[in-house]
RNA sequence: GGCGGAGUAGCUCAGUUGGUUAGAGCAGCGGAAUCAUAAUCCGCGUGUCGGGGGUUCAAGUCCCUCCUCCGCUACCA
């Protein structure tokens, strides 16, 4: 049995997440996951809250909670709207795990072992009315090149110029407006990525099939100016992994931590041992490390394009730089981003659906099945009201709902809720059942290749092809002269329902066990040969007519929605 | 500025290593059917493949150039 990590980008901690971040890591993962043990494959997904950072630290004081206890709160509400979402995580963990404390340390230990760590002295703003160092993006002034009064220290927004904080004129704080910033030394350990651009790169050229999007940011960063930049792993902050601890070979970092984006991957692991706690598992070694059975193990990982660079260089900078056995990543899927009705989601000014809000309007099924099958692949995607509106009710309520709605009445009314006897299946149906074996064959395909929309697509077609079959065999035609052919027609009607529903789990899981459930199905085996599994409803089986599976979404409620969401999040 | 992605039918998008009349879904028009959630099924596409130039027997696909949109640009995560 083949095996399979998947782990999707952690989401950041600092409040609900949009529908663009869901669809950029979080949904695919899951529906590749879903798919993965459909195969009846052994799968382990992975997923967790990245909990460390400045902005966690803010939200938390804005929130007049310390951040630990806030952390712990919006974890839960994550977590919470996860579930409703049915990601189907075998574990969503935390990065300010103790798990990750440890391991974290752990890794930054081997690599100074190994020569990749080394401490630098730099000057940073310290903001005395914070009591903090700031970000250069925290910090804001005039811009001297332009004189757009609202450039951040990173970058002007207005010319686009790249800055250093000590250039702005008027420079003060965004968090407090504070002035009195001053320049002080502090030291951090950096990582020397640069020692390993060669390994990396070679890496990164022999992985095959991977996305353009995902090799072509790589070796940008690879290339780039002078090649691959060291990166500082550590920061003046009170929240998160602490860098100086019993057994740290440097001294000097006390109150200071890890970076972020140094122990959130690392969270990946640590996870897997917090699965381990939560007594859902008993040996996350045999995932994760290749000396203890994760040889075989296929690696996954799901994220948005902004993710990718950690991804594809930091990340296993840090697995590769320890020198031990730990799996590395073998396929990494990135995606474009969703734009929000002619404008970009924005999580600061509210802008979009959040998770929350899509789940308050409409069951999950509705919005996985839009997402998925216009997921941001091969470029941004955009998200209308209008075209949410006309997928969902046509691939949802009309194609599919509709296909079980009329099958399961018809045999209702016609003969009983059981499945017909007598009659066989004959030129149609051995016709319906060689392209269904096409399609299904494709399918698989699409998604063994992580090919999201082009797998949404082949599963629309399975459906529609369930109506073609029921129009051109017409039982309430047949019925009337040959009540035996009808029969033999619902029965493979309704074995088509059973089927669906096993196919379309990684899409719709809501409704897919509505109808296994309906149909009384015991057996959601994958299909191989499809014959054979549109005869898994024997005759005489007895069904019940579900509700409709999907309702209709109105013009009116289309627009009250439109309008509902255009402005800013209350 | 640099780098990357995108530009194909009214809309959303497919188009493998260049190869016959450029495809799908939706919308639109016509028809069939009446089991079903006014649902379904069938038929109907002359598109300067962003503009221009080039290579080739052959270019949506390769090369050059220009235009437009989006993203990234290393201390947000």
């Amino acid at each position: 049995m083949a095996r399979t990590l998947i782990t999707s980008a952690i989401p950041y901690i600092n409040g609900i997440k949009h529908l663009g971040n869901l669809v950029g890591s979080q949904l695919p993962a899951d529906l590749y996951a879903r798919y993965q043990r459909g195969r009846g494959n052994e799968v382990m997904f992975i997923c967790a809250t990245d909990e460390h950072g400045t902005p966690a630290e803010l939200a938390a004081a804005k929130a007049g909670k310390p951040v630990a206890e806030y952390c712990a709160e919006m974890h839960e509400v994550q977590a919470d709207i996860a579930r409703r979402f049915e990601l189907s995580f075998d574990h969503f963990g935390r990065s300010s795990s103790a798990h990750n404390q440890k391991l974290t340390q752990h890794f930054a230990v081997k690599l100074y072992e190994n020569g990749l760590i080394e401490e630098r002295s730099e000057t940073q703003m310290y903001s005395p009315t914070d009591g903090r160092y700031l970000p250069d993006r925290y910090i804001e002034g005039t811009c001297p090149n332009c004189g757009f009064e609202s450039a951040r220290g990173d970058q002007c927004d207005n010319c686009t110029k790249q800055l250093d904080p000590v250039d702005l004129i008027n420079p003060h704080s965004t968090i407090s407006g504070a002035t009195d910033l001053e320049m002080r030394e502090t030291k951090h350990l950096y990582l020397l990525q640069s020692k390993m651009r060669e390994q990396l790169e070679t890496w990164i050229d022999t992985r095959e099939g991977w996305p353009v999007l995902t090799t072509s940011i790589a070796k940008k960063w690879l290339t780039d100016g002078d090649g691959l930049q060291d990166r500082g792993i550590t920061r003046d902050l009170n929240w998160g992994v602490p860098a100086q601890f019993d057994g740290a070979p440097w001294s000097g970092m006390d109150g200071k931590v890890f970076y972020v984006w140094f122990d959130a991957p690392i969270e990946y692991i640590a996870c897997a041992m917090e699965w381990v706690d939560a007594g859902k598992g008993t040996d996350w070694e045999r995932w994760w490390r290749s000396d203890k059975g994760a040889e075989d193990v296929t690696y996954t990982q799901f994220m948005g394009k902004d993710n990718v660079p950690f991804h594809t260089l930091s990340f296993p900078a840090t697995i590769l730089g320890s020198g031990e056995p730990w799996k590395l990543v073998d396929y990494i899927k990135s995606f474009n981003y969703l734009n929000y009705d002619g404008g970009q989601f924005s999580t600061s000014r509210g802008r979009g659906v959040f998770m929350d809000q899509a789940l308050e309007i409409l069951p999950a099924d509705y919005w996985r099945w839009w997402l998925l099958s216009h997921a941001p692949e091969s470029s941004d995607a955009e998200f209308t009201w209008e075209n949410f509106q006309v997928s969902a009710n046509k691939d949802l309520a009309d194609v599919l709902g509709n296909f079980v709605s009329r099958i399961t009445k018809f045999c209702r009314s016609k003969f009983s809720e059981a499945v017909p006897e007598g009659g066989a299946y004959g030129e149609q149906e051995q016709a319906l059942i060689t392209e269904l074996t096409d399609r299904i064959r494709a399918y698989e395909g699409h998604m063994e290749a992580v090919e999201v929309r082009k797998s949404a697509q082949e599963l629309r077609a399975i459906w529609v092809a369930g109506n073609e079959y029921l129009q051109s065999a017409a039982p309430w035609a047949t019925f009337k002269e040959n009540p035996e052919r009808a029969a033999a027609q619902v029965r493979l009607g309704l074995n088509l329902i059973r089927l669906y529903a096993v196919l379309s789990m990684p899409f719709i899981p809501a409704a897919a066990s509505q109808m296994l459930e309906a149909m009384g199905a015991q057996d959601a085996t994958w299909p191989g040969d499809v014959s054979e599994a549109l005869s898994a409803l024997p005759e005489g089986h007895t069904f019940t007519v579900p509700d409709n599976l999907f309702r209709k979404i109105t013009d009116d409620e289309r627009d009250d929605w439109q309008t509902r969401f255009a402005g800013v999040r209350s």
